[in-house]
DNA sequence: CTGTTAGCGCGTTCAT
DNA sequence: ATGAACGCGCTAACAG
């Protein structure tokens, strides 16, 4: 471990001047700047990140903060924010809240220790509150979520999917397949995540002259188990019902084709599934299933994207950038 | 942001008194005490972290660097560590290599900057350049690979699975089920990964007094349309040829059962498959997988206790941990 | 118990 | 072009 004043013991020369030969910056002649140099690379010379950080006020890095790192959903929007700092030269420190309103507040006000140079936020949890939070950060924050109500904002950016449109998309497509009862396997309709999903099912039935019919409209919580314990106790009780399902994500999907193995039931003919999220377990399943993409890829992409503007461009206005979700299709839905 | 000196402006108190009175180390009275934390918390005070570091030489920031970030496999790890290190009031920097030996080397140089305390580092290219660096970096370093021939270092531990022992296990189950003819596929066996399973799979087969068979050891790359590829072209070529195959990663078996479902081949009835991994994937696919879990949530959290123990209890000498596969069972696999 | 002082290592300003 | 001096914000040794 040495330090610029090793280099300068070692050439005669004063620390500053070594500061100046290895940054570039300032007056500096072209021998010293060489002498400079050939000393650092024998001396082993690296430069410290805390003094520096402490001088510049520049951490280079960024902080991701994701609500469940159980959930596959995230992983490409992961590899993508990732890809996208190194890109930049920054580093990546991933957290995660648990769904944890408390703690998505507590992440926010470590801003305040300045370890890292700005953030990107996905919560479900969007209210006065955190937002006041963020904004004290004093830090440039990105949002991976709709949240409109803010827009007027300064000090944050968004860039997200929108959900409730993914769910309209899945149901609008099983119903141009001329299936008339299809059902809903969604997850907790208070949050974010599930009513917007509710209602893109829900404005699709609408628009199609289908009646909503409640019974056909399964709550669950986002897990394979739990879609796998929800549609089985649902089939118990009410029968099949349906010919064509939304799962509000991959995982229930998948619980959802092995209750439906289990009942003998055979798909994609006597239930059509479409799922939203579009992971890779999608062509993992048998029937594959026909998904809808929620652009993770590009939303961790775009995040990141305005995240390293706000912070080494220095961009001060909002930016506000809305993804289309896209429906691949796969062999889970049958043409009636 | 305000600072100790601000907060000993507001208190009438000197800088040094305030910063007794926050951290709680050497003398303060209670009145000051109380006097400090009023007004810590009225000027809204957080301590810069980029300043203690540099006066304390701790970063509370743990780097862990994985070959790929696109393979699942290594999500379980991810969240593991994450967890120990965020116990540990300790957080993450995710990066990634790419299997690059060259990065690999740069990003063990970066210790040098000390934006971490310490690192936790999976590689395939272990040898005495990487080694080397390592040692030269003067942080305590986790390895989550087998490398015995640098059991005598100082500052480094290792945490992880026999490899060889997971392909003998997934071997020898399915020649204990009746198997005469069981095939490998298998990766690049020029990495660890791949000759270290290549390994294992002839062992178990010699042990079982089954002559080994080349023809029966398909190449491929680790990945899922990898598998696939290889595999419907060697049953072209081929045909099948064998009742059994350990698949070396989830992924590829995955790519196998596709390539089966095309060629109607009927599983586990025509062909059983064990794979190496047990990622969530295998309880996705039908068949479902029966697989070996390569216990990375407990490499995960081994390696990272490891790093802690080394980095706030100062531990010094080197510890070696070996874990052991397991064996999941599922419905690949048909006793004959 | 408190305040003064002196770094931690780097960057920058100001004389020279 | 170079060096001296100072500050970033916190910590710790020392003197009082």
């Amino acid at each position: 471990m040495s330090t610029i004043y090793d280099i300068g013991r070692e050439t005669g020369l004063s620390p500053s001047t070594v500061a100046r030969a290895l940054s570039g910056k300032g007056y500096c002649s072209e021998e010293a700047k060489i002498k400079v140099q050939k000393a650092a690379k024998k001396l082993n010379y690296i430069p410290v990140q805390a003094a520096k950080s402490l001088k510049s006020k520049i951490t280079k890095k960024v902080m991701f903060c994701i609500p469940d790192i159980y959930n596959p959903y995230y992983f490409d929007m992961i590899r993508e924010v990732n890809r996208v700092l190194e890109q930049n030269g920054y580093y990546m420190i991933l957290v995660h809240t648990g769904h944890d309103a408390k703690k998505e507040l507590e992440i926010v006000d470590t801003l305040k220790e300045r370890f890292v140079d700005g953030m990107i936020i996905l919560s479900f949890h969007f209210d006065d509150k955190l937002m006041d939070r963020i904004r004290n950060s004093g830090l440039p924050v990105v949002l991976t979520n709709r949240c409109d109500s803010y827009a007027d904002e300064e000090n944050f950016d968004c860039a997200y999917v929108d959900y409730m449109k993914a769910a309209y998309i899945a149901t609008e497509y099983i119903l141009k397949k001329g299936h008339k009862k299809v059902g809903l396997l969604v997850g907790d309709i208070r949050e974010q995540m599930g009513y917007e999903r509710l209602e893109g099912y829900q404005r699709a039935l609408q628009d199609y002259k289908i009646p909503y019919d409640e019974k056909l409209v399964i709550y669950s919580d986002f897990t394979k188990t739990g879609g796998y314990a929800s549609f089985s106790e649902y089939l118990k009780r009410d029968g099949l019902g349906m010919t064509g399902l939304v799962a509000c994500n991959d995982l229930m999907g998948i619980g959802c084709i092995q209750a439906c193995r289990e009942t003998k039931i055979v798909l994609p003919e006597q239930l059509s599934i479409v799922t939203l999220d579009n992971t890779d377990y999608c062509s993992c399943t048998y029937p594959e299933l026909t998904s809808v993409d929620m652009r993770q890829t590009q939303v961790g992409q775009n995040a990141a994207e305005l995240l390293m503007e706000r912070i080494r461009q220095g961009r001060r206005y909002t930016k506000m950038i809305s993804l289309m979700p896209r429906l691949v299709e796969r062999n889970s839905v049958l043409q009636l």
